[in-house]
DNA sequence: GCGCTCACG
DNA sequence: ACGTACGTGAGCGCG
């Protein structure tokens, strides 16, 4: 029997819609439906051996249930502008396709597929329907299979509904559905139903009585009264909202098979809408590049002989392109994968006369040879001696300079992102085992993992270089990035001495005031809870104590600071839970939070991550060590237990004011500039410009006013922000922003011809090429579209002055190494360098971080440092 | 796992 | 009318 698949349109696009995470491709075109459409599409087909396919959409015009039924508003739901502008889209790709799309004038999708697939059924076909909408059912029969995507935890699995699966389900046969429908109403159909009968008494109504015309010839006896009463009242309605929910089956909807018949879906045309779309994977299927399923299954060999290990390492050293991952974490070494041709790779688990040096060894020869590709070169360093001059292709960071805005770089988001193949991912394989286990315990799957690796860090590596050239950060990546994974290493290697005594002492002190001020808060409140809970404090100060404070979050009261800070000269009790908040956080993240990183050598290594952040700053973790407290005296005592080894102290330099400088140059604004070149205090010259009042006359509050407004800049200015900040009026801001931006007009011009080439664009670059993507501004929703625009102004200049500080730091660490210092370089918090510094080495680190922080980038206004010692980290800020 | 809060630049 | 300043990470409470 032939098979023909129907598909519901509008509702498989909108699950799709919801069910995809957003996504745009680089025209900024929303994708994420369409993409999920044809997911679902191609998973069906692959199911069904189908040998007709078609699609239905509805109309926008009315259709006969709203001549029936005024307030009627069909299954057209107000759809969101991302959903809406994919519609056109998903039927250009399916004729592309060759897939026949049926919409009829005053008919819905749903009556068009039960017309034809009844029609079908009787001329002796196998009908499937697709679609998310449990209506459908109604139109289940002997050989017509309702299938419904039904997602949980995660995954999608359809669910098939012939006339007995409907019955098992929910107790009553596909025609008698539209009865239970009738009853009960649709919201969102806006059928109205019986009013107050919902699913339950509908159902057990029809099992009964099995149709709407047998209960009311039994009215008397229906029971419960309540039902009973309502149904005499709207017998109208009720049969009104039969006619309403009962699917068309005989629309007149010509419709010939002949054009439904399925032959190849993979038209060049459809190929060309899968790649300007950005869809890989599915670009993939039709032909080009390695193929999902039917394309030639990579060989993963196991290479356990020592000797035929060493003459593949010998033919690998003598190609032009190798890609290799060293599986090594824990401090031990478990294989390494190699790749060299499209076949698939090697892998050469540690264990009999190859030992972990052997395999180290080899990772590090093969490194050394200038032309191989590895997911992940930070975290091999510590097996291999490698350094600046080594030059050796880190697949994942140069995933991220292509896309930052992703959460993860592993080597399936590359297969899938660059190669468009689909791969099962590290978790998938091995669960959360770690490589020694897995490789002992889940051979195939460590080994398939392991080559899977090798080979996309083979196979990505010639398109990631084009694209990266292509998108001119070429630079970026050789000079900056790439030599930078050696500076991170070697900072996370040395990590920072803290001493614990004293960590431990600072601690107990605020332990015992924690529980002073916890007392005092419960005596005050008349209550002991949890005073951390926001929920529990929340209903505390504003429901038991009458506070106003008015709600604030979707889940409550807000209790953060700033809200409480206004209450508190009312109320004590709100001193006190200020106080105990600063404790409470500087006890648990720093005090104990920081004791537990520290290692036997009695340094905490902290990682410094290269991939996270959307602008190009780095980030560190496990701890982070860039939000040590510095703002507040009693946080900043903290610092004091960060010290340099006995020997040496510390010497910390920071840029001064880098954003606003990188702004002067980038906007090219002669004013700005000029106030850079004349005075010390910019945020007073500000304040002297802006309002016209002499340098000498400012006062602090117009300075701080300045400030602010040179920070809101930075920020990509807006009139709301400023006004928060500031407890002023909109207005007044607003005023204030005028102000600036006449002061400063070629600041104004730059920001706005930002904006204006992320909208052309679709995003912002630095300085020195990095880029940021911007889907946000093409955003139906203003907020959205208000956060894009600043991010468009702040991505440029956060980012150039990130660019700037990771030149300093590269050049700063290879002179310390290469002068043969004993200093080194420990932490960077963005725009500041921290060097433990060898006692005599003093004042030739001083010149070095000096010269190398100044002349790290050649702006129209000078990069200017500040620098301190000290014998600790408190001392030398 | 997510929202809130708060530490930093 | 909408309801925010940009970029992060960690700990806690809660469902």
């Amino acid at each position: 029997m032939e098979k023909l698949v129907l598909i519901d349109g509008h509702s498989i696009l909108n699950r799709a819609f919801y069910g995809v995470p957003n996504l745009t491709n680089s025209e900024g075109l929303h994708t994420n439906a369409v993409y999920g459409f044809l997911n679902i599409l191609f998973k069906v087909l692959d199911e069904e051996k189908a040998d007709y396919l078609a699609v239905a959409f509805d109309l926008k015009a009315p259709t006969f249930r709203h001549k029936m039924f005024d307030a009627y508003k069909g299954t057209r739901k107000p759809m969101p502008e991302e959903l809406h502008e994919q519609v056109p889209l998903m039927k250009e790709v399916l004729t592309a396709m060759g897939v026949p799309i049926l919409t009829k004038e005053g008919y819905e999708a749903d009556d068009i597929l039960g017309t034809i697939a009844k029609r079908e059924q009787k001329d002796g076909y196998e009908v499937t329907i697709l679609s998310g909408d449990r209506d459908l059912l109604q139109l289940s029969d002997t050989h017509i299979r309702i299938c419904l995507p039904k997602t949980s935890r995660g995954t999608t699995e359809v669910h098939n509904y012939y006339p007995e699966d409907v019955i098992r389900e929910y107790q009553v046969t596909p025609e008698q559905f539209i009865e239970v429908k009738a009853l009960m109403g649709d919201q969102s159909d806006n059928i109205p139903g019986v009013p107050s009968i919902g699913e339950k008494t509908a159902t057990s109504l029809i099992v009964q009585y099995q149709n709407l015309e047998n209960i009311y010839t039994h009215l008397d006896e229906v029971k419960p009264p309540r039902a009973k009463k309502a149904l005499e009242e709207h017998r109208d309605l009720a049969e009104l909202s039969l006619k309403l929910a009962r699917i068309c089956v005989d629309a007149p909807i010509e419709f010939s098979m002949a054009d439904a018949k399925l032959e190849n879906l993979y038209t060049p045309e459809a190929y060309e809408y899968m790649k300007r779309l950005e869809f890989k994977s599915i670009a993939a299927r039709f032909g080009e590049g390695i193929r999902n399923e039917s394309g030639p299954e990579k060989q993963f060999v196991l290479v356990e002989d020592f000797s035929e290990a060493d003459a593949l390492f010998e033919k690998a050293k003598k190609e032009d392109h190798i890609g290799m991952e060293l599986l090594a974490e824990n401090g031990s070494v478990t294989a390494l994968a190699l790749s060299f041709e499209e076949t698939g790779s090697y892998i050469f688990p540690v264990g009999g006369f190859m030992t972990e040096s052997y395999i180290a060894g080899k990772y590090e020869e093969l490194c050394r040879t200038g032309h191989a590709w590895v997911l992940d070169l930070k975290h091999s360093l510590p097996f291999a001696k490698l350094s600046y001059g080594d030059t050796v292709y880190d697949a994942g960071v140069a995933a991220y300079l292509l896309n930052p805005l992703k959460d993860t770089y592993g080597y399936d988001d590359i297969a899938r992102d660059v190669l468009g193949m689909t791969v099962p991912s590290r978790a998938d394989l091995i669960k959360k085992m770690s490589y020694k286990d897995a490789c002992a315990k889940e051979q195939d799957n460590f080994t398939r993992m392991a080559g899977l690796m090798a080979y996309t860090a083979f196979a990505a590596g010639k398109p990631l270089s084009e694209r990266l050239a292509a998108e001119g950060m070429e630079d970026l990546y050789r000079n900056i990035e790439l030599p930078l994974i050696y500076t991170l290493f070697h900072m996370e290697d040395e990590g920072i001495a803290v001493r614990r005594e004293e960590l431990t002492a600072y601690g107990g002190k605020l332990k015992k005031q924690i529980a002073v001020l916890e007392k005092e808060i419960w005596e005050m409140t008349g209550q002991e809870f949890n005073i951390n809970s926001p929920k529990q404090l929340g209903e505390i100060l504003f429901e038991k104590m009458q506070i106003k404070g008015g709600k604030k979050t979707k889940t409550g009261y807000s209790t953060a600071a700033d809200v409480l800070e206004k209450l508190a000269p009312d109320y004590p009790v709100i001193r006190k839970i200020l106080d105990y908040r600063q404790y409470t956080k500087l006890n648990s993240t720093y005090a104990d939070g920081l004791g537990t990183y520290i290692k036997e050598d009695g340094r905490i290594h902290s990682r410094f991550n290269q991939t996270i952040t959307a602008t190009g700053r780095i980030s560190s973790t496990e701890p982070n060590l860039q939000n040590i407290p510095i703002r507040m005296e009693l946080g900043r005592e903290i610092r004091k237990v960060f010290v340099p080894r006995d020997g040496f102290l510390f010497l910390d330099a920071d840029y001064s004011q880098i954003e606003l400088r990188v702004l002067a140059h980038m906007s090219g604004d002669e004013r700005l500039i000029e106030a850079y070149k004349t005075a010390q205090d910019i945020h007073a010259i500000t304040a002297s410009q802006v309002f016209h009042i002499p340098l000498n006359e400012v006062t602090p509050l117009q300075r701080r006013n300045a400030k602010a407004v040179n920070f809101g800049i930075v920020y990509g200015i807006s009139a709301f922000g400023l006004s928060e900040d500031l407890s002023i009026s909109r207005k007044e801001a607003m005023e204030y922003i005028e102000r600036y931006f006449e002061t400063y007009p070629q600041v104004k011009s730059f920001l706005d011809s930002l904006v204006a080439h992320a909208k052309e664009q679709g995003y912002v670059t630095t300085m020195f090429g990095r880029r940021r993507p911007v889907p946000e501004l093409k955003s139906s929703n203003f907020m959205q579209r208000s956060f894009g625009e600043r991010v468009a102004m702040n991505s440029p200049i956060q980012g150039t002055a990130a660019d700037i500080i990771k030149i300093a730091m590269i050049r700063v660490d290879e002179r310390l190494r290469r002068e043969n210092l004993r200093s080194r370089l420990i932490l960077q918090v963005h725009d500041e360098l921290l060097i433990e510094t060898a006692e005599d080495e003093k004042e030739t680190v001083m010149k070095i971080l000096s010269e190398e922080m100044h002349h790290a980038a050649s702006l129209k206004v000078e990069l200017e440092i500040d620098m301190h010692g000290g014998k600790n980290w408190f001392e030398a800020k």
